[in-house]
DNA sequence: CCAAAAGTGTTCAAAGTACACCCATGA
DNA sequence: TCATGGGTGTACTTTGAACACTTTTGG
């Protein structure tokens, strides 16, 4: 197959059609749940689906997930918190046609969903578990994909606190590792290991008021300082917090 | 933005020219090296690039990764060792004008490059060290994009045995680590945690022949049972081989 | 005082590291 | 028999899991 360009000209290339889609995820009430919107038009229509769109002209892919969750759900993520996930098509996932979409995935505190918007119909947070298998396109295998990818990225990331308001107690932290990684660790291990790794938290002097039982003390997340050698490497949590091996496939 | 399909036509949609990249990466002589070819017309001419080019009509994502990289190196890569690395643009990547690119990532035996075609002149390997800055379009984020994704790999997956062929020694898919990782490791713990690791090498009865000392037992990559719960987890290493911890920053 | 949750200390088992040592071959 | 690299055994150190125990609140 010789392409050949005849000048700058892009146009004689084949052009697709681009969405975004954003897997947006937070922890209620200690369940995992993620952002869906109830389509209002076809293809799909009253399904529900990810939030996301196409893309416009001179967007970046990050504008455009950020955009389109704002336009949709009223949703505005912090930034910093939006990471890409993957790229799927573009055959055989929308009947339209060939469609290209970049997947977003978004780790949010659990503050109210503000409005719906564009496309959309009733944006509301839904548990995870209740929705697998009910979703438009191919946002199922998207869905799957994003939480894998958060269950791995609690190990060796401070992305915890993202689930979390800007003051916290470890116990709440504590609650977003249970409710995504869908376990129950040991209190008294778990405060050791997350007040031991550097760079997570960082004590405020304040306590938690309210609840029954001893006062717990609040923390914030601790200024992200790029650890490692490229451009491009994460803050990095040391040591890692691992989830529980889990057992053999019985 | 109320954006109203008229019908199921996508033609009203923004569409973007797509490309797919390939970073291919084996070890040569215990250096990694990646795959890079020259570009035989503007933009970036005479200079070093990852294989790649434009999508086609009717095709997936991981189909025109392999045929560009076949293409452009007259390299084959071995079913299931292709994977997906990320999205990169649309603007800023490339002067003619917007383009997205969906970048893929292989791992490959040191087999020689066949031929060079397409748009493409002098397929070769390079070290990777030695070519970082100095590839065409955004090349050189894709890269270290790639060989970092490459280093995590190798940790809890059997992918480091994609880099030898069908039967290797302990010894040389050491080595595969110890150029990836930039590290030495002990050859005798390794051999222990290699070996011990479920689901990742099956003794073929042959040893190797020719060299000094006594000769090492040849291993071929034990059959890949998916493990875990969902349909895109892919083989695991367990128990993992992580890299040494390195020292704090200096 | 009692219940409940926060936080600390201690113990034991598992895993990782360093390295002594033996094995099998070529020169 | 010596050099070279393959492979095993073993002691030491570090990490992690389990859990008793103390602290601080509300009822």
């Amino acid at each position: 197959m010789s392409r050949t360009p005849s000048a700058d000209a892009l146009a004689v290339f084949h052009a697709l059609p681009v969405t975004v889609d954003v897997v947006a995820l937070t922890v209620r009430d200690g369940v995992l749940c993620v952002l869906l919107i109830r389509r209002l038009l076809p293809p799909f229509e009253g399904r529900l689906a990810l939030p996301g769109g196409f893309m416009m002209r001179g967007e970046g892919l990050g504008d455009a997930a950020r955009r389109e969750l704002t336009e949709e759900t009223g949703v505005d993520p912090v930034p910093g918190h939006l990471e890409q996930l993957a790229s799927y098509g573009p055959g055989g996932r929308d009947p339209r046609g060939d469609v290209l979409t970049v997947a977003h995935l978004v780790m949010a505190p659990d503050f109210p969903v503000i409005a719906a918007g564009g496309d959309a119909a009733e944006a509301a947070w839904h548990p995870v578990s209740t929705v697998q298998g009910a979703l438009a396109f191919d946002h199922d295998l998207i869905l799957a994909d994003g939480v894998e990818r958060a269950r791995a990225k609690l190990e060796y990331s401070p992305l915890a606190a993202a689930f979390c308001g800007s003051e916290f107690t470890i116990a709440q932290i504590r609650g977003v590792y249970e409710a995504v990684w869908g376990v129950r660790l040991d209190p008294r291990n778990f405060h050791r290991k997350a007040t031991g790794a550097v760079g997570f938290l960082e004590e405020t002097g304040q306590v938690s008021s309210g609840d029954a039982g001893r006062p717990a003390a609040l923390y914030r997340l601790a200024p992200q300082s790029r650890q490692g050698d490229g451009p491009t490497t994460a803050a990095v949590l040391n040591p890692p917090i691992m989830r529980p091996a889990s057992s053999p496939a019985s």
